[in-house]
RNA sequence: GGAGAGGUUCCCGAGUGGCUAAAGGGAGCAGACUGUAAAUCUGCCGGCUCUGCCUUCGGAGGUUCGAAUCCUCCCCUCUCCA
């Protein structure tokens, strides 16, 4: 890890296909020869990342691992404004309580990746500096450095000049840039990441500082991950997959990744895990039935990442014990949902339950799920939609249900004389 | 400000008075096949107290036995002009 001279981060990223564009190849290699500092920013947009946003952070915590000091900033202030860069649509305006309330969730999350103890990195809200700035004084500052021929003629704007921007959004490229130029004064950052969608904005942050710095600055962007069969990554049924255990279990995680496309597998490993490439390259030489040790690396490696050993251990061993055998047991790991007594009371009937667990979105949707037979009680089919899960059918305070053949659910039905 | 085009169910996109909960495609879900994969095939795909009822076609009114479809006003978007 101590990788002096020998070993480039650079070449890391080469290697596991993190780099879609660059200013300048040589002079990014030259520039992290010694220990620099480099920064991404994120969106607080929502409570938590998601795992779109998965290899922005592994980059960073690249870069630390290998002796830089990554700066997360945290877009409060930028995310008033909205990046309509790979939008198509208008973004909706947010509330500061709102931005602010997200930007902690995130920082949370973010710690699991990176250390950002006694200065190793840092968290930065780009808020403490875009919301005081002047209008006047930034127009005149700042505005006068940008062309808007040049702006007009970016990529990412392209999309939006035919549906419509409006001049709100079009200011966004500034601050982001302005985000560029104060940390490269404030922090010497020399160095700004980011999803290939942001590559306008990071070029127009390095133009910037050397306009008003005379000082070149570096931009690197990720290649948008899409999975083999082209859709966007990170969307299961559910909706995002999230970062935040609150909001996307382990277990779910960890089912996340497994469920990958064989043909994703290989990047995917390389991407999302520190494992070292001969290994990968090993894994990935699996054919068939077993390249599913592949992905049970690859998932447990991610959910160790994200969540810790202990969550991943118990998150593999709960898919070991649900997809070997049909044991109806007290799995800890997978999603629970906690009914009292009395509310359970003589029974229920099955699509209720299967709704109200939160294994179906609505009633119809559960009714659908058992006349296709989709839908088991302890590993038996539910039979019709006129059946009643009753006292019978609880286990030791527990009722596993399952939708299809692998989301699963536990009832805990609790005593109700017990808070 | 003027002229034109347009806003349809998660997305794209048909529909211009009843046969429309609304074609088709995509996404999603389930079943078969399999390897907790892909591809393929089949079914489902607004909600509910489900052989019926309720709510949807930018918003509010109106015409009509009956409207996503016709009329009025309003809001929003795009294009061209100023």
């Amino acid at each position: 890890m101590e990788g002096d001279s020998l070993k480039n981060v650079y070449d890391t990223f080469k290697e596991r296909g993190f780099i879609e564009q660059v200013t300048d190849e040589t002079m990014v290699r030259e520039v992290l020869a010694q220990s620099i500092t480099c920064y991404i920013g994120f969106d607080p947009t929502a409570r938590s990342l998601h795992v779109g946003s998965l290899l922005p952070i592994m980059s960073l915590a690249h870069m630390q691992r290998e002796g830089h000091r990554p700066i997360v900033v945290i877009g409060g202030g930028t995310a008033l404004v909205g990046d309509p860069s790979g939008k198509d649509e208008i973004r909706p305006v947010m509330t500061k309580e709102e931005i602010d309330s997200n930007a902690e969730g995130i920082k949370r999350q973010l710690s699991q990746f990176i250390d950002f103890t006694n200065g190793k990195a840092l968290m930065l809200n780009n808020a403490n500096w875009l919301v005081p700035l002047k209008y006047i004084d930034f127009l005149r500052d700042i505005g006068r450095h940008f062309s808007v021929n040049r702006m007009l003629a970016a990529e990412s704007y392209r999309q939006r000049l035919e549906s419509g921007l409006s001049f709100l959004e079009f200011n966004y490229m500034l601050l982001q840039a302005y985000d560029f130029w104060y940390l490269y004064r404030n922090w010497n950052c020399l160095l700004q990441m980011g999803g290939n969608d942001q590559w306008g904005n990071i070029l127009a942050g390095a133009d910037l500082t050397r306009r008003i710095e005379g000082q070149i600055v570096h931009g690197l962007t990720f290649p948008l991950i899409t999975t083999a069969d082209g859709s966007k990554m990170g969307k299961t049924n559910r909706g995002a997959v999230w970062l935040d255990r609150e909001l996307t279990s382990p277990y779910e995680y960890y089912q996340y990744w497994v469920n990958r496309d064989d043909r994703d597998v290989k990047r995917f490993l390389s991407f999302f895990t520190f494992l070292p490439l001969h290994e990968i390259e090993e894994l990935s030489r699996l054919q068939g039935e077993d390249l599913r040790r592949a992905k049970d690396v690859l998932a447990y490696e991610a959910t160790r990442i994200c969540h810790g050993r202990e969550a991943a251990e118990k998150a593999r061993s709960a898919a070991r014990e649900l997809f070997s055998q049909n044991a109806v047991k007290d799995i800890e790991a997978i999603p629970t949902y906690a009914m009292r007594n009395d509310e359970f009371g003589r029974g229920i009937e099955a699509y209720i339950l299967f709704q109200e667990a939160g294994l179906c979105r609505t009633r119809g949707e559960a009714r659908r799920l058992i006349s296709q037979g989709g839908a088991y009680v302890n590993g038996k089919r539910v039979p019709s939609i006129e059946t009643i899960i009753g006292l019978d059918d609880i286990r030791d305070n527990i009722i596993l249900l399952r939708a299809g053949k692998k989301s699963y659910l536990k009832v805990y039905i609790q005593d109700s004389k017990v808070e």
